[in-house]
RNA sequence: GGCGCUAUCGUCUAGGGGUUAGGACGGAAGAUUCUCAAUCUUCAAACCCGGGUUCGAUUCCCGGUAGCGCUACCA
């Protein structure tokens, strides 16, 4: 049975870089009708918050993907605790009494190479539980193989086969000195005991994986098959990180600028993962039917988004707003109207969904994002029009007076046209003809007076969704200005 | 420092011993409708460097360089 499971530590907001690590794990147990496991691996008290927990699974109830089981690795310590007896009774661990941060502490890292401490992993196992009877503190650490060094193997999905030396593992901790797990050890002894077939993360795991070779290996499981994921990075190069780069590498960052969850999600797709046949814009079905872990890509992959955020536009990779805007072509008016109309109300407007559904189709191919729509249809919601400048009402090759002729010809001739496409289309180009104005001279003074702009949708829809009443009483607002 | 991973247009990517190195976003130009948008057409734009192997490497191998990751009693 394929088992997957998606593990956030619950730090911070829904990371994209780990909603696109939920996704493909998604992917994948969906694709093969596995089971997927969200599990909160909440084993740093000191970090964790109940905040950050909320925002993870807000974030994740937005994508709409779901979960078939869920656990807390802080209700599962009697297990990571006996995984870690397990192994140390097998004498492939021992006690470090050292205090944590002290001077030895230290010289880990980039000083030197830290690889064990000898005193403590040479501690005579009687001296060892004196110690530690006598209620003196220490960590548990894994016995990492030195004497006769060997090489730790493994063969990940998307990476390769690969080998690192004993001799360049450091005897990691197990256990800390207050008896809480470390991440290494319970997400293993989570993964033995969940029966997790795959482990899909992200690649800044990788190195990580040959300890967790040794552990499953100390608690007598089969490694599952590993496939790590190439990270995403900011234009800079460096991994996203909220403190560098801000909102846009929050989940809920996408959302509030009115993304459709389906084309975040087709685009965290796109980033390390091709269906190898130019194929781009994709539902979320077509998607679970194109993926596998060999379309997985090892170079890390940049999202591009504009390092000092201007309009939400600019702020998020150019290719999440074109395949937003994509998706929202593809959505039924009567979808897209019903996705749209809470936006339009949470900005103070009164609509009703009737009529929200006869704007739709009206602005669907004008928004890139949902929130556009406060701008792209905002003189249907509005009573009165917000000042304009008089001189947008001039014509192209046009002046002023030639605006009046064409705002007075249609306050004179659209209250006998019937509000309809096509009457008002004949009626007002009949109009323009009688003036001797081209189409588009007559058109877009009665566009200004009536949307406020110069870029609108067409006119004669517009009117006609408008009505004859609020047409009529804008132009003659228009013709007073003149 | 040690260990590991990676390297194709600005970005996401396809490809792979012989190709006009393909697609997409973005950019530019044009067509088109009443404006805008959408749509369509066209253009500019890439194989990190150096050695090998080979008749031939962007592709395979080695080295370099650069970037990233791990090197915590964080995850």
């Amino acid at each position: 049975m394929l088992r997957v499971r998606f593990a956030p530590s619950p730090t911070g907001f829904l990371h994209v870089g780990s909603a696109r690590t939920f996704i493909f794990n998604w992917l994948f147990a969906r694709h093969h009708g596995g089971t997927m496991i969200l599990r909160l691996d909440d084993t740093d008290a000191e970090r964790n918050t109940e905040a950050s927990v909320q925002s993870i699974f807000e974030g994740l109830r937005w994508l709409g993907l779901g979960w078939d089981e869920e656990y807390k690795q802080s209700e599962r310590l009697a297990l990571h605790r006996q995984v870690a007896e397990t192994i140390f009774q097998k004498g492939m661990a021992y006690r470090d009494f050292t205090p944590p941060r002290s001077e030895e502490a230290e010289q880990s890292g980039s000083q030197g190479t830290w690889l064990f401490n000898a005193d403590m992993r040479n501690l005579s196992r009687a001296e060892s539980d004196r110690r530690a009877a006598a209620g003196e503190p220490f960590a548990l650490r894994f016995k990492v193989p030195r004497d006769t060094p060997r090489d730790i193997q493994f063969s990940d999905a998307v990476y390769g086969e690969q080998s690192k030396s004993t001799a360049d593992i450091e005897d990691f901790a197990l256990l800390r000195s207050d008896g809480m797990p470390t991440y290494h050890l319970a997400s293993c002894a989570d993964d033995a005991d969940l029966k997790i077939s795959h482990i899909i993360r992200g690649q800044d795991h990788l190195s990580n994986t040959f300890k967790h070779i040794l552990i499953f290996e100390g608690a007598g499981a089969q490694p599952p098959q590993f496939a790590h994921l190439p990270l995403l990075v900011a234009p800079d190069g460096t991994k996203l990180s909220k403190r560098k780069h801000g909102p846009v590498v929050s989940v809920t960052t996408y959302r509030d600028a009115g993304f459709l969850p389906e084309a975040f999600v087709n685009f965290l797709c796109l980033l390390g993962w091709s269906p190898k046949n130019d194929r781009e814009v994709m539902s979320r079905e077509e998607l679970v039917q194109a993926f596998s872990l060999e379309g997985i890509n090892r170079a890390n992959a940049v999202v591009n988004f504009k390092e000092p955020a201007t309009t939400p536009e600019e702020t998020f990779d150019p290719k999440a707003v074109w395949l937003n805007a994509e998706h929202i072509r593809a959505l039924p008016a009567e979808e897209l109207c019903r996705r749209l109309l809470p936006i339009v109300r949470a900005a103070g407007h009164e609509v009703s969904p009737e009529k929200m559904l006869q704007i739709t189709p009206l602005i669907r191919e004008r928004i890139k994002l949902l929130n556009d729509v406060l701008t792209a249809a905002d003189f249907f919601f509005v009573d009165q029009l917000p000042p304009y400048p008089v001189e947008e009402l001039i014509p192209q090759k046009g002046d002023l007076a030639m605006a009046q002729r064409a705002l007075e010809k249609a306050r004179e001739v659209l209250p006998a046209v019937e509000f309809k496409h096509d009457a008002l289309d004949q009626g007002l180009r009949a109009a323009a003809q009688e003036l001797g104005l081209k189409a588009g001279q007559m058109f877009q003074p009665i566009r200004v007076a009536v949307c406020g702009r110069k870029n609108a949708p067409p006119l004669f829809e517009t009117l006609e969704v408008l009505g004859k009443e609020k047409t009529l009483q804008r132009i003659g607002q228009a013709l007073k200005k003149l």
